[in-house]
DNA sequence: GTGAAAGCGCTAACAT
DNA sequence: ATGTTAGCGCTTTCAC
């Protein structure tokens, strides 16, 4: 197999100590310039690269960390990993990416694995799974650096990025009861994530204003986020069969939104023209058949902004206690399908 | 900072030396076996695991191996990698994926810097952009086990996995012809990209076969592999301009795909009827305005048996000559949207 | 300014 | 079956 030189290959051969080889790569001040020089151009003439795992093992740093989320190929992850990845990259740290595909179990085994030392820090956005904090809590209290973000918890302090979630929905029902529907249904994600409490609690509270009383009835849980499209096809068929039914439904999420889409799709009469709106961050919506209004988290920031927070706290000299709470607004997009 | 517990500790703690630790935390076959039981134990209580930085130093062995594609969240790229990880995590492989963006540069960082970050083999589809592909062979040439999935070339041997291109583009063109389309024109993409040569090559055979003339003018490529909007919007606009313009465009990726379908969206004229057919592994196809036929790509299975090869590569005790080139099957999925 | 030596956590000869 | 030793590649005191 192929090995690759090392800072001993190149002191044998300029007739050095590797100390002073590792001081002339690491462009310390205490080394001769003209010795610096034979170092480098040597180092660069025969490809030498720094080995990062021994590194680690020194420094006991990785300059990697871990983001664990339901699933990267959403739109909405996608987009935020992309802005983890801008300025972890800017920053000399590398990204490594795990899937926690809405279950608890994996959640737990994949942080544990990524905690073992090979990551400096962790971004963390729960699984639609996940009530009890404990595997992170431990880790974070262990002094490991973590930050939350879109699916967080008020368990434990750290670090937390969120989107307005409570406003993005008032905002979304406000739209909706301005162009005249007032029997809005909710197509809620699983109840114990934060995400689904705040933008319940937005629901709840616009159409409150618009003195449109809140039923239950109206409200259908999605215990697994809407990765089984059958538990989105059982709430959309509910809604579709009951008497004096919703002429609307604002859906939780960018995943629960395309289950929605598909569910109407197939169960719903042609003649059906229930109205959507809910949050998603899919950048082929005016694609759809159907219309489709969609409150847009700002995916990307949201990503930069968590990172950027992680780093603070890989990179702390003192054990940080202060933690902030970090809320990015959203914003409403209209949109005009052909059949408007 | 947190500091967790070592094979030396255990050791302390258990008045053993640290080498018949590791010998119990590995099921060595020469160790005691009230010892083992001790050792496991104690680890277990005091939630020992492995320093897998120092284990890398160590054996010369990450069991991380690198994936670089174009853009994970594309749908086909994110099947794969599903695949990928499946057979990776199954095996006690941790995978690392890299975006290069369709940037021959970006693409060359992150080889180097995967190759240097010690990842035990590479998995690579190639960007749109590359036509030179010394920066691969000089690792592969070193001894990095290699294998090229979706977006292969010839310029050097080794374990390859794609579809069957040019099967799938003659089912698709065939399809559209028995429908009565026989001005069928081909978005393509970046012309130096193998899976664009069979594409073309496939619609071409396939034209031919019907006694329809191949003309290069019904033929657009799109350099940056539709990165850019724009250059679809281009290649789009041109084909809704030409007098006597195609009736059908058979479209040859699933980015492209996309950007096809918002550039019509955008542009075609209201009564347009335009068929589109083409390679995507979209999931929310059905749910399209405008009529859309795909070929699916076998993703998730190409990812298993790419990482199946990689793992073969990296565990063989002798160094490998032979290499494998393995085919596999595409599917053609005829939708029918609301407009039929 | 440079070198010698120790050690990060682990495993694999080589003893015993 | 267990311990001793050495070393993976690197940095960092501590001498000089």
């Amino acid at each position: 197999m192929f090995k690759p030189i090392t800072i001993k290959d190149i002191a044998k051969a300029l007739e050095l100590s590797s100390s002073t080889v590792s001081r002339a790569l690491s462009n310390s001040y205490e080394i001769n310039e003209k010795t610096r020089i034979r170092v480098l151009e040597y180092a660069e003439q025969h490809h030498y690269s720094r080995n990062p795992i021994a590194l680690s093992l020194r420094q006991r740093r990785s300059y990697s960390i871990g983001v664990v989320v339901c699933e990267p190929a959403n739109n909405f992850f996608s987009q935020a990993i992309n802005g983890i990845e801008s300025v972890a990259y800017s920053k000399g740290y590398h990204v490594v990416i795990s899937q926690s595909h809405d279950s608890y179990e994996q959640e737990v085994v994949n942080v544990q694995h990524l905690a073992n030392r090979s990551v400096d820090g962790l971004l963390i956005s729960m699984s639609a799974e996940t009530k009890d904090f404990t595997h992170i809590k431990k880790l974070h209290l262990g002094g490991l650096p973590i930050v939350l973000f879109d699916r967080v918890t008020d368990s434990f302090e750290t670090h937390k990025v969120t989107s307005a979630n409570k406003a993005g929905a008032i905002a979304a029902i406000k739209s909706l009861i301005e162009n005249g529907y007032r029997k809005i249904a909710h197509l809620a994600n699983a109840p114990h994530l934060s995400i689904t409490k705040e933008r319940l609690q937005g629901y709840k509270e616009a159409l409150q204003e618009s003195n449109i009383e809140v039923q239950e009835s109206m409200i259908r849980y999605c215990h697994h986020g809407g990765r089984l499209q059958e538990e989105v096809n059982d709430a959309v068929k509910y809604f579709l069969n009951m008497e004096d039914g919703p002429d609307a439904i604002f859906v939780a999420s960018d995943r629960l939104s395309i289950g929605c889409l598909k569910a109407l799709n197939e169960f719903a009469p042609k003649d059906n023209h229930i109205e959507i709106a809910g949050f998603s961050n899919s950048d082929v919506i005016d694609l759809m058949k159907r219309r489709f209004s969609c409150i847009r988290q700002p995916a990307f920031d949201m990503g930069r902004v968590a990172m950027n927070l992680l780093i603070q706290l890989i990179e702390s000299k003192v054990p940080v206690t202060e933690f902030e709470s970090v809320m990015l607004d959203t914003q409403l997009l209209k949109h005009h399908s052909s059949a408007d």
